[in-house]
RNA sequence: GGUCCCAUCGUCUAGGGGUUAGGACACCGCCCUUUCACGGCGGCGGCAGGGGUUCAAAUCCCCUUGGGACUACCA
C-alpha cells in the first residue's frame, strides 16, 4: 500500500449531526493525511434536499475543530478542486451523467414513483430479489425524445451489464466478487437534478484527486457499483477502506440514538474530552504495533497505518471512553481544566458568567482537591457545590452521627473540635491537621470518628476530598459556621 | 428472500502453524488511607461448533451456527 501523500476526504452528507461513527471515519482520514504528509479535505455532500438540516453544516465543522480535526480544503479554507459543496456543482454531475447516455452507459428512465413502489412490494411479495426490471433500458430514442418533450420527469439510470462480474477492491478484505446479475440499473442523476452519492461521490473522488476513500461498512455492498462507474468514465479508482461497523452495545444491531449519545457534540456536553474521545476512537477499530494506549493526535498520526484496522464489527461500548477521561482530566494543568469546567458550573449556576477573576483564583485553588475524583467535567458541579455556595443546607441527623454513637456524642466532638479551631492562627493544611490529630488524641477517639462528622457538617456528604484540604478551601468563618449548624441539628 | 461482510475473555484487542493464548477497560479481593478517588499488587474470564490439511491448528481450507450491512429518485 502506497502511502506519500495520501489525499482523502471526509464527506459528510448534512443530514443531521456528526456522528460518532463518522467522527472516527474523520480521523482515521486525517490521521492518513498527516501520516503521509498529504491532504485532509472536508467535503460536503449535500444532494439530499428532503432530510437536509440548516445547521449540520456548522455542527459537522464545530465538532471536527472540537476534535482537532483540521481540513486543508473544503468550506472556509476553499481550496483549488472546489466548490467543495456538492449542491455547488450540479452542471458537472449533469454533464457527466449526459456523457454516458451518449455513450450507451447509461440511459434515461421515466418510470413513476408509484410504479416503482408497486414493482418493490411485488418483488418483495414474491420473496424475489427487489431492483429495477430496466423497464425504460429499451425505450427507443424516439420514444425517449417525446417523452422528454412531453416535460416527463426522468431519472438517468447506469446501463449495468447484465452478465460478467465486477471485482471491488477493499484494501483490507482484499477482492469481492459481485454478479452483474445482482446489480440493478441504479440511478445515477434524480429527476430534480441533483445527483446519487454514487455519481456525485465518483466524480468529486476522480476530480478531486482522492487516493484512498475510507468510509463505514456499509458502502461495501455498493461498491461494485463505484467501480463500474469508475470503469465506465475511464478513471483509476482509489483505494478503499471500508471501516467496521459501530454495533450498539446491547448487540441489537448498528448504533443508533436509541442507546444514549452518538452525537459528537452530545459528548462534549456530557464533560468529555477532545482528547479522550480522540484517544477512544482511535483504539475503536485500530491498534498499534506495540501495546501503547494513551495517544495524542500528532503521536497517533505518527503510528498509524491502515494495514493495522480491524475489519470485524466493534461493540460500542462506554466504558474504557470514561476510564480516558479520568486520564486526560488528570493532566491537565489546573488552570486548563478550570477553563474547561467554567462553563459547566455556569450553567448550574455555581458561578457568575461572565465569571470574576478572583472567583477564576479561587476554582483554579480548588480544582486540584477535585481533579482526580472526577470523570466528566459535568461533575465538577456536584464535585465543588459546597465550595461554591456561602452556605450549605443543614445536613441529616442521621448522616452526621458517628457510626455506632449517638447524637449527644457527636454534638460533644463537633463542639471540641469547634473550639480547637477557634484558635487556629492560620488554616493551613499543615495546621489544621496538627489541631484535628490533637482533638483526637485527647478525646480518645479514633481518627474517623472525628473527622467524618466534620467532613458531613462542612459539606455536607460522606465522600469528599481530605478533610484539611476541604477545611483550609473552605476558610475558618465558612467553617465554623458550618460546625455550629451542624451542632444545632444534633441538638435538635 | 437475495447479495456481501465478519467471528480470540463481558467490552476493545495482541497473537496468524509449535505461546502456561498477552494487554487494556469493566468486575472482584488486598494494600495505601480520615471518606471517596488516585496509585500499587493480585484474581476472575476467551480462541462459536464440526470436519479436514499437518508430526503439530486459535492460526490454513470447507461446512454449520451466530452476528452484521445493504437491498430508495437516502447517504
Amino acid at each position: 500500500m502506497v502511502q506519500t501523500g495520501a489525499r482523502v476526504r471526509f464527506a459528510p452528507s448534512p443530514t443531521g449531526y456528526l456522528h460518532i461513527g463518522g467522527a472516527r471515519t474523520a480521523l482515521y482520514d486525517w490521521l492518513l493525511a498527516r501520516k503521509t504528509g498529504g491532504q485532509f479535505i472536508l467535503r460536503i455532500e449535500d444532494t439530499d434536499r428532503n432530510r437536509y438540516v440548516p445547521d449540520a453544516v456548522d455542527d459537522i465543522k464545530a465538532s471536527l475543530r472540537w476534535l482537532g480535526l483540521d481540513w486543508d480544503e473544503g468550506p472556509d479554507v476553499g481550496g483549488e478542486v472546489g466548490p467543495y459543496f456538492q449542491s455547488e456543482r450540479l452542471e458537472l454531475y449533469k454533464r457527466y451523467a449526459e456523457e454516458l447516455v451518449a455513450a450507451d452507459k447509461a440511459y434515461y428512465c421515466f418510470c413513476t414513483p408509484e410504479r416503482l413502489a408497486a414493482l418493490r412490494e411485488e418483488q418483495e411479495a414474491r420473496k424475489q430479489p427487489s431492483g429495477y426490471d430496466r423497464y425504460c433500458r429499451s425505450l427507443t430514442p424516439a420514444e425517449v425524445e417525446k417523452l422528454k418533450a412531453d416535460g416527463t420527469p426522468y431519472v438517468i439510470r447506469f446501463k449495468t451489464p447484465l452478465t460478467g462480474q465486477t471485482r471491488a477492491v477493499d484494501a483490507l478484505r482484499g477482492e469481492m466478487v459481485f454478479d452483474h446479475a445482482t446489480l440493478d440499473d441504479f440511478v445515477l442523476l434524480k429527476s430534480d437534478g441533483f445527483p446519487t452519492y454514487h455519481l456525485a461521490c465518483v466524480i468529486d473522488d476522480h476530480l478531486m484527486k482522492i487516493t484512498h476513500v475510507i468510509r463505514g461498512e456499509e458502502w461495501i455492498v455498493s461498491s461494485p457499483r463505484h467501480f463500474l462507474l469508475y470503469q465506465a468514465f475511464g478513471w483509476e479508482p482509489p483505494v478503499f477502506v471500508h471501516l467496521p461497523i459501530f454495533l450498539s452495545p446491547d448487540g441489537k444491531g448498528k448504533l443508533s440514538k436509541r442507546h444514549g449519545a452518538t452525537g459528537v457534540r452530545e459528548f462534549r456536553e456530557k464533560g468529555y474530552l477532545p482528547e479522550a474521545l480522540i484517544n477512544f476512537l482511535l483504539l475503536l477499530g485500530w491498534h498499534p504495533a506495540g501495546d501503547q494506549e494513551l495517544f495524542t493526535l500528532e503521536e497517533a498520526a505518527e503510528a498509524f497505518s491502515l494495514e493495522r484496522i480491524n475489519v470485524s464489527p466493534v461493540s460500542f461500548s462506554l466504558e474504557k471512553l470514561d476510564w480516558f477521561n479520568g486520564i486526560y482530566i488528570r493532566k491537565l494543568p489546573p488552570a486548563d481544566l478550570a477553563a474547561r469546567c467554567l462553563p459547566f458550573l455556569q450553567k448550574d449556576g455555581l458561578l457568575p458568567d461572565p465569571c470574576p477573576p478572583e472567583k477564576m483564583e479561587y476554582l483554579i485553588r480548588l480544582i486540584p482537591l477535585v481533579q482526580e475524583r472526577i470523570k466528566l467535567l459535568s461533575e465538577i458541579s456536584a464535585a465543588l457545590s459546597y465550595f461554591l455556595q456561602d452556605e450549605i443546607a443543614p445536613p441529616a441527623k442521621e448522616l452526621l452521627i458517628v457510626k455506632k454513637g449517638t447524637a449527644e456524642e457527636t454534638a460533644a466532638i463537633l463542639r471540641a473540635v469547634t473550639a480547637a479551631l477557634e484558635t487556629v492562627p492560620d488554616f493551613s493544611e499543615a495546621a489544621l491537621e496538627e489541631t484535628l490529630r490533637a482533638v483526637t488524641a485527647s478525646l480518645n477517639e479514633k481518627p474517623g470518628r472525628v473527622f467524618m462528622p466534620v467532613r458531613v457538617a462542612v459539606t455536607g456528604t460522606t465522600t469528599t476530598p481530605g478533610l484539611f484540604e476541604v477545611l483550609a478551601a473552605l476558610g475558618k468563618e465558612r467553617v465554623l459556621q458550618r460546625l455550629r449548624q451542624a451542632i444545632t441539628v444534633l441538638e435538635q
